[in-house]
DNA sequence: AAAAACCTTGACTGGTTGGTCAGGTCTGTT
DNA sequence: AACAGACCTGACCAACCAGTCAAGGTTTTT
């Protein structure tokens, strides 16, 4: 996300008041994805980005403001990169592009996807507005694109909305249940794990709706 | 669970105590997969069953071991739900029956489910001692197990773990995310939509280890 | 029937939390 | 240099929380 950042020059007002308030969202989304809404403290988050607690509160004027840009920023980036799904031409490509992504997302995004899962597990109570409309349309258009697939005999007959839960799921998982899996792994996964596990994932998923999962497991 | 309940005789002290008990933590399992550990309240719980809050703690010492207690009585039921799969000789009686006993585990224990979610996400400060012990020993039999399958050719070759946790990813996903589910559902899952996706999962995972998934959706 | 053990509960408390605010500092403009 | 507006923060407060307790009720035992 950030690319330069060596020496942080003064910049602008503007360009520090939105340092600023990146500094505190990020602190937020890793206390809240540690600790749940409920759990989770404002000077918990003032601590975790070494600034006064009444600060916060001058950013962001609540704990439910702060919390919903929080929701609402991981959102943002789950839909862009689920973008790649709908570019691609064949089903294989396609489905093994966006699970790929996904499980990157799974590795890089840990915190939002918690925070993610958090909200929606308590009932989505912030961001409910969200689902309903946002993320309505947007499984709409894939539950479309898949069903063509299914039409033209290219996969499976399968209702598209269990095969996508199913992608969400699994990939989810790797970050939801990451101290789970760390646990069971002695550590936390490697890069060969990771890239192991994308490709079984792939492979049992591309498979599982009767394309060739073959042997391209490497390939990105 | 309980089988003959109609009208609530008596019964002894200590059948009367393990009845309260049973009250207050089928009501703090709703409230604490609603809310959080930390947005939960000793208060919220104690309107949820209609006792006064007081009462609560002359069962349960405190909000902590009251939450114990809730997951632990979740995780036992897991473990013996499982157990189904190493009773059954060939990989597709023993996925298959597995699977859908998750899948039903999913529906019944919607909130036991949340409530484990939300523990293990946030690095399980309580029960940590249980995946350590419990749950590695677990997984481990039962990753022999398919390792077995793999040796004899009977599955395609596939790390045990991966295909484990694609497994609990998705079942739990039916539970944890119901909400997500519902809203794109436009209302809860009807018995034959469970059923279809109950059938899809496994066909999908049979299928994609190299087994036949046949047409046997509807089987038990 | 009286004693003992167990259960119930309203009222209370010490500590914590989200949020406020007045007064201060820093930065750019005139 | 003087002014204005944005920014910062220590100290504070009302609300709320987990947990306590003493007093009264009920059941069992003696």
């Amino acid at each position: 996300m950030s690319q330069t950042e060596g020496a942080e020059k003064p910049g602008t007002r503007a360009e520090m008041r939105e340092e600023t308030e990146r500094l505190i969202l990020d602190a937020a989304e890793r206390v809240f994805a540690d600790s749940g809404f409920g759990g989770a403290t404002m000077q918990a988050i003032a601590e975790a980005c070494a600034l006064p607690k009444a600060n916060l509160h001058y950013y962001f004027s609540s704990k439910e403001k702060l919390y919903r840009q929080v929701v609402e920023r991981i959102f943002t980036v789950w839909l862009e990169a689920a973008d790649s799904f709908e570019t691609s031409a064949s089903p294989e490509v396609a489905l093994r592009r966006y699970i790929t992504r996904k499980m990157q997302l799974s590795r890089e995004y840990r915190h939002g996807s918690k925070v993610w899962a958090n909200e929606v597990m308590h009932g989505a109570p912030i961001i409910q507005d969200y689902l309903e409309i946002t993320l309505r349309d947007w499984t709409e258009s894939r539950v479309a694109v898949i069903r063509r697939w299914v039409d033209a005999g290219d996969i499976q007959p399968v209702d598209p909305r269990w095969l996508l839960y199913m992608i969400w799921a699994t990939t989810q998982h790797y970050a939801d249940f990451a101290h789970q899996i760390e646990t069971l792994n002695n550590g936390p996964m490697s890069d060969a794990q990771w890239q192991e596990a994308t490709g079984t994932v792939c492979a049992i998923i591309l498979r599982g709706i009767g394309l060739d999962a073959g042997d391209a497991v490497a390939e990105t």
